[in-house]
RNA sequence: GGGCGAAUAACUCAGCUGGGAGAGUGCAACCCUUACAAGGUUGAAGUCACAGGUUCGAGCCCUGUUUCGCCCACCA
């Protein structure tokens, strides 16, 4: 292999699907229904069918991808379940939409012919999102990929929403529920998005029966009034304590309306009377119940007046509001108007007003699933990482409220209840029926609603593994291992699943749950199209590769924090793909040939030191992906491929390889290159799918992919070559070099003049390291001479650095400035001083040597010793100076 | 109203069980040294938001304050 056939700068784009491809064909991420090997799963959090990849996705199936990755280095058996989500309300919007454009609607088309479309429309552009998650490199089991509505998903919904009907934990009844009116369906409670608003509070008077006075209302919301069945006042409210008036006159009506006393009206809020709408709000819905008043529907399905609002009847609920102010303005009966900021319930799907208001709607009776849902994250059997989400989680189960499960729509799971017109016999059934079971009529129709979404989304863990069937899957993967997931979805889908797969798997649906944070513009707002500040991941992809994408994902994906993301930060670590790729190219020209294997023995320092390492930086990644911290996992494999494989060994290593061929130093050094750059490129291999399986199909000597390659923390060979002393040794030569550099540059020399050092030294540690290792002292500080000195003063002008217990005298006859080299050692000397003096303080301190631990006290110890011994060599250095400046 | 989180270098952020502050970008100087200028070497840069407290020792623990985010809630 030549150093030709590798491009200069690396070149993302045909390589990446290249490789997809080949994985793909190659089975590479199947995983094995039944196996000895450690089972390890996640089941994909399933993006909406209409989705289009965006950040949030993008972090989400990074993670995910980085953990699969993982695990299948360390050997397991992975299954990552793919699949997509029906999208109840969302996918029926956009059909309409295309139908809109051709002028019909799902109306005109009835719904099963909607239906159809539906199911084409899914067929033809539903999968973008799938291609979309594998050019990010998504190493999912796609032949297993599921969608909600599949018949076997489709199975298991009814199968659980019979099961809770028949144990009595769903029922329909008729309450106050969300309502679009734009998507014409009822809403769950979390359906729901708030919004501060500037209202108007207006001040309306409900003149008293005998048409005096009367009672003045406080109301942000003026159009409900044709639907208040009772005005009410607290009963210790001074105001209205000795109100005689039972009854006032509903203004703009005929109708006349009780006055009612209850403990829930705020007496500091407006006037101390309150509208009761039953109808159309539910705190109202509640007093209504408790005062047994009627309830009046004054506001249609489409947000249009009924005929309970007289004149006004027909028009669009914030019409009316302006008209009924009107005509209250008009026979004084409008008091005074003030602003008022209150919060606004919008779709969200659609962001339209939600309206409040009575219907009839099927539920489930979820505290008893919430309790064990509940306990099953307090005691353990499930963890929320981080942990801080478990308050939170805690929180919304404790107080959770009976959830809302039908919807309005066609498009999604129909709800498997059949009612018969002759006997009216209800039916809930899994398989559908063609009789009524208890009259025989074939005169049965099912219930026109579907479930929602969520409802099918719950049942995910189990339901895509083949339940209510008792497949090997299920045996094999259930409990999931993690699920990742953003925290704007766990009561929606987290907390659903913890539900029903307690209920009906009997265990959690997985063992742990780890909560990414949001991806945000650079400036930390958060993305979106009318701020037009959104980033397309696949535009990233497309320009500066998915491997720097996804490292940048993860090197920022600290826990609890946003991820803010800019083009700019992509760029430095697409800098840090080209760097490995050329760290690649310069490796594989000294590694054509066979390579032996390790003689620990015969290695040099700086060998020894890169294999140590490597083994820490392992066993860095590998407690940082287990632990959920990429960001540190990212950056030890960042620090140790950039700044030590590269900067100093691949530097350091040059001496030896550049030997002649056969020469023993260069034959151990190809053999280290090989394994160290092999090791890095198994350890970068989840971050950085791509450009390192590029880069290992062209390793010599490699089988194979490195998907199937041995994570190095598995190895205990390797993992026992990290070695501390020998750290310690080498960034004392590192420190050698770098101190010779910065005379260098502080000097202003240029690179290409070769230096000559002498070397002091009393300490024979010191001595025999830079005597092993003066090849590499002279390639890396460019030297053209290195030799020792018992002399502590070299006879010719030189500059000194101290490291540790030696003095390095650099020779500058001819080129030093004085002035120049008597500042630096100033400098340097005031900066030893310093620390000097905090080291002695503590030391001096006895409470300190009193309470302090042992190893403490023994370190700033060593600490002082050291400083001191730095100090007077420089000291005498600058002495030196001055007597030879004179 | 309740809860959660953030405040550290010019910018973006690490800093997990308290031992004396790190990275990337940017900046300055020098360098196209035979893997890489998408690069190398060297350097400058921080009262760790503020005020108290605990401790031999606090960016980290406790209390309070300020500023900024987010979530939840039956704010008429």
């Amino acid at each position: 292999m030549s150093s030709d056939a590798l491009e200069k700068g690396y070149v993302p784009s045909g390589i990446e699907t290249k490789w997809y491809e080949r994985w793909e064909n190659n089975g590479s991420f199947k995983a094995e229904d039944k196996s000895d090997k450690h089972a390890y799963s996640i089941v994909i959090p399933p993006p909406n069918v209409t989705g289009v990849l965006h950040m949030g996705h993008a972090l989400n199936i990074t993670i995910q991808d980085i953990m699969c990755r993982y695990r299948r280095l360390k050997g397991e058996n992975v299954l990552w379940m793919p699949g997509t989500d029906h999208a109840g309300i969302a996918t029926q919007n956009i059909v309409e939409r295309n139908l809109a454009e051709k002028g019909l609607s799902r109306e005109a088309l009835g719904r099963e012919a909607f239906i159809e479309e539906v199911w084409k429309w899914r067929d033809k552009s539903g999968g973008a999102i799938i291609n979309q998650l594998k050019r990010l490199g998504a190493s999912c089991d796609w032949e297993r990929e599921r969608f909600t509505m599949d018949e076997g998903l489709s199975d298991a919904v009814r199968k659980v929403f019979v099961q809770l009907y028949n144990q009595g934990l769903i029922y329909q009844g008729q309450y106050i529920i969300n309502w679009c009116p734009r998507c014409r369906t009822a809403l769950s409670d979390l359906e729901v998005e708030y919004e501060d608003q500037d209202s108007s509070l207006y001040y309306i008077r409900y003149p008293f029966e005998n048409g005096k006075n009367g009672l003045v209302v406080a109301t942000t919301r003026p159009e409900t009034m044709f639907g208040d069945t009772a005005v009410a006042v607290n009963p210790r409210d001074s105001r209205h304590r000795d109100l005689k008036e039972t009854r006032v006159k509903l203004p703009l009506t005929d109708r006349v309306i009780p006055i009612i006393r209850d403990d829930y009206v705020d007496t500091e809020f407006g006037t101390g009377a309150l509208k009761v709408t039953p109808a159309h709000d539910p705190n109202d819905f509640t007093l209504g119940e408790k005062h047994n008043l009627e309830r009046i529907k004054v506001i249609d399905d489409d947000g249009k007046m009924l005929e309970g609002a007289g004149i006004f009847a027909g028009l669009d609920r914030f019409e009316c509001r302006q008209a009924a102010l009107k005509a209250l303005e008009e026979q004084g009966l409008l008091v005074k108007k003030e602003p008022l900021q209150n919060s606004v319930g919008h779709c969200y799907r659609c962001k339209t007003v939600v309206e409040p208001s009575l219907s009839k709607q099927w539920f489930v009776k979820v505290a008893p699933l919430a309790k064990v849902a509940s306990d099953s994250v307090k005691t353990g059997k499930t963890k929320i990482i981080p942990e801080n989400w478990e308050k939170t989680y805690f929180e919304w189960m404790d107080n959770i409220r009976d959830w809302c499960i039908s919807r309005q729509i066609w498009w999604g799971h129909r709800i498997p209840v059949w009612k018969c017109a002759s006997c009216g016999e209800i039916m809930v059934e899994e398989i559908d029926p063609d009789t009524c079971k208890s009259c025989g009529s074939t005169q049965i129709t099912q219930e026109s609603d579907v479930l929602d979404t969520w409802f099918s989304s719950a049942l995910w863990p189990f339901s895509t593994m083949g339940w209510p069937e008792e497949t090997d899957l299920l045996k094999t993967f259930y409990p999931t291992s993690s699920l990742v997931t953003g925290f704007d979805i766990l009561f929606f889908w987290v907390a659903r699943m913890m539900m029903f797969g307690t209920r009906f798997m009997g265990d959690v649906p997985f063992k742990d749950v780890y909560i990414h944070a949001l991806v945000r513009d650079e400036h930390g707002k958060k993305m979106s199209k009318s701020k037009g500040n959104v980033i397309d991941p696949i535009k990233v992809i497309d320009h500066y590769g998915a491997d720097a994408f996804r490292f940048t994902l993860a090197a920022f994906a600290a826990q609890g924090r946003d991820v803010k993301m800019s083009e700019s930060r992509v760029e430095g670590y697409r800098n840090f793909v080209n760097k490995l790729w050329n760290a690649s190219r310069f490796s594989l020209m000294h590694l054509q040939e066979d390579t032996r294997t390790i003689d620990p023995e015969a290695l040099s320092l700086t060998e020894k030191w890169i294999l140590s390492r490597t083994a820490a930086t392992a066993l860095a990644v590998k407690n940082g992906i287990e632990t959920y911290r990429f960001n540190e996992a990212a950056s030890a494999v960042y620090q140790f491929i950039w700044h030590e494989f590269c900067d100093w060994y691949l530097e350091a290593s040059k001496a030896a390889l550049y030997e002649k061929e056969g020469n023993e130093k260069r034959e151990i050094s190809r053999a280290v290159l090989a394994y160290v750059l092999k090791n890095s490129l198994i350890m970068l291999h989840p971050f950085m799918p791509f450009v390192t399986e590029e880069i290992w199909s062209l390793l010599p000597l490699v089988q194979g992919s490195v998907m199937h390659a041995e994570f190095p923390s598995e190895n205990t060979a390797m993992i026992n070559m990290h070695d501390p002393g020998v750290e310690k040794n080498a960034s004392f030569l590192f420190d050698v070099i770098s101190g010779i550099r910065n005379i260098r540059s502080e000097m202003n020399i240029k690179p290409s003049t070769r230096l000559s050092i002498v070397v002091h030294t009393s300490d024979s540690l010191e001595k025999r390291i830079i005597e092993e290792n003066t090849g590499v002292v002279e390639t890396l500080a460019r030297l053209e001479h290195l030799s020792f000195s018992s002399e502590t003063k070299p006879e010719s002008a030189s500059a000194a650095v101290v490291v540790m217990g030696t003095t390095i005298h650099v020779l500058l006859a001819g080129i030093i400035d004085f002035d120049r080299e008597e500042n630096r050692l100033n400098k340097e000397i005031e900066k030893v001083t310093k620390e000097l003096l905090s080291v002695s303080k503590r030391l001096n301190n006895e409470s300190f040597l009193d309470k302090a631990p042992e190893e403490v006290i023994e370190k700033v110890s060593e600490k002082k010793g050291d400083l001191e011994g730095k100090n007077d060599k420089l000291a005498m250095n600058l002495a030196r100076i001055k007597e030879m400046k004179d």
